[in-house]
RNA sequence: GGCGCGGUGGCAGAAUGGUGAUGUAGAGGACUGCAAAUCCUCGUAUCCGGGUUCGAUUCCCGGCCGUGCCUCCA
């Protein structure tokens, strides 16, 4: 059996990853709070995991993969405030929204979807034990996390709790015992969200659910968990703590998942994100522009780990690619594929790549050399290869000659005007009116369309 | 200030203690009336300075530059 090695951010080291239950395999990945669209970086922890979940699923039986939806939340209070939707509404509105655009990134829906608001009594059930255990204590309405209770803190973001309250830029609330505490439940006004609890009417705090979710919908412990690199701290760092001071591990950061990953950051065109910048790169306004798998694609472009510039320039580079791709497949549009062929080493090449710790620019490269054959051999064999490399990637699903735009008919293009200027420069061509032939090129092309001269006749297809 | 990551061809981006992938862009060629598409070919690419080594882009030290987290954040 092949092996997969995952970089571990508990250990800061690459291993070979062996599963708690090698019948069942278990994966977490944080998901998004639903105030607003998803931005690109939502976009890349959604592709990784799900990757990643796919990835999985070649080597075992059964994989669970949870992610979740945040849909209780500071945030989402305050964007209620400002449009005067309810934060139902919001919610809804956002989560319907993101899962319909990461579909179009060709992602296949988590096994489990667990919202938040779907789990306080589990929520409540565990800050209860936490304050059992004395390691949460209740101040002023509030739930609080009591860190110093928890030696281990700190394991994962490789920091210890001197060195972030000396560079803190937070406030202490006065309730606090230690500056490093933080909230497991707090109190929601009569207007806000909220849930009757011990300590009042009241919702979670940011971490809680995390914790609640993943032990509710896979047991604990599990073996992966996820999200972006910058959940790190504080988000991960306390959901271990909450978890593992919960059943007793206090020593133990391994004993909630046995391995962590994360994806890195996004910036745009040399920029982190951020709205003061205006430039949010959300995925459901880069949907109107290219396709899902050109986004799919441009996110795996780099390893997972490194950081991602998003760019136009990248964009255009990683369709030219696609193009390339589906013209093979165009190509070969009537050619049956033949799955059924025993593994090839093609095949290998890329799952060798992603199993190093999802390689995915590694795994494209043996996706071009997949490619080179395929246009080379043209054989149902190759297209068989081709589309299960594609596959793996969770690209070339489209059908080829949509994609290159080849006669295809819409509101804005009279396919017989066309057939009519086609027929027409055909004639002029074979009277040697290249005058002639070329003002029709140059009036084609002024409607958007390309023409392509082959041994069967002139082809048309759209532009970009 | 604390912790971390990175600097590879025009751009993107892997890998490696000893011939440095792949894509994209560009150049030349084949094909074509010309194009488009396709195919072939090409480009003295590893930030700087030390160290270890027979040999370093790769390991170690220092420097410069960039960048992330430490506050809501994927």
């Amino acid at each position: 059996m092949k092996t997969l090695y995952l970089h571990d951010s508990l250990t800061r080291t690459k291993g070979a990853f062996t599963p708690l239950d090698p019948k069942h395999v278990r994966l977490y990945a944080c998901g998004p709070t639903v105030y607003s669209y998803a931005h690109i970086g939502n976009a890349r922890m959604a592709v990784t995991f799900d990757l990643l979940a796919g990835i999985l699923r070649t080597l075992y039986p059964k994989v669970t993969y949870v992610s979740n939806i945040t849909d209780v939340d500071d945030k989402i209070i305050t964007a209620s405030l400002q449009t005067g939707e309810s934060c139902a509404a919001i919610t809804d509105k956002y989560a319907a929204i993101y899962n319909h655009d990461m579909a179009r990134l060709g992602l296949l829906p988590p096994d489990i979807q667990p919202r938040a608001t779907g789990h306080i009594p589990q929520m409540i059930a565990l800050i209860q034990t936490l304050i059992e255990k004395e390691h949460a204590y209740e101040a002023q309405g509030h739930v609080l996390f009591n860190v110093p209770s928890f030696p281990a803190y700190g394991a994962l973001s490789g920091r210890n709790r001197d060195d972030q309250i000396a560079g803190a830029r937070v406030e202490v609330a006065p309730y606090k015992k230690d500056p490093a505490d933080f909230v497991l439940w707090k109190p929601s006004a009569p207007d806000q969200p909220g849930w009757d609890s011990p300590w009042g009417f009241g919702r979670p705090g940011w971490h809680i659910e995390c914790s609640a979710m993943a032990q509710e919908h896979l047991g604990l412990p599990f073996d992966i968990h996820g999200g972006g690199a910058d959940l790190k701290f504080p988000h991960h760092e306390n959901e271990i703590a909450q978890s593992c001071c919960a059943r007793g591990a206090e020593n133990d950061p391994s004993a909630f998942s046995k391995i962590w990953v994360h994806n890195g950051f996004v910036t745009v065109e040399g920029e982190k994100m951020s709205k003061s910048l205006g430039n949010v790169a959300l995925v459901h306004d880069l949907l109107k522009e290219w396709p899902g798998e050109v986004l799919r694609l441009a996110l795996l472009s780099a390893h997972y780990r490194q950081p991602l510039d998003w760019s136009d320039n990248l964009l255009r580079q990683i369709k030219s690619f696609l193009d390339g791709l589906y013209r093979t497949l165009y190509e070969m549009r009537n050619i049956e594929p033949d799955y059924a062929s025993a593994p090839t080493a093609e095949i290998d090449a890329v799952l060798e790549a992603l199993y190093d710790d999802l390689n995915t620019p590694k795994a494209i490269a043996a996706l071009s050399h997949i490619n080179k054959a395929a246009s080379l051999d043209k054989s149902a064999h190759q297209k068989g290869i081709l589309l299960r490399a594609g596959s793996l990637l969770g690209i070339l699903k489209a059908d080829p000659v949509e994609w290159l735009g080849y006669g295809v008919s819409g509101a804005d293009i009279d396919s017989s005007k066309i057939e009519r200027l086609i027929q027409e420069r055909k004639t002029a061509r074979a009277e040697k009116n290249y005058r002639r032939a070329d003002e029709i090129r140059d009036e084609l092309d002024a409607m958007g369309l390309i023409i392509e001269d082959t041994p069967g006749g002139a082809k048309w297809r759209r532009r970009e």
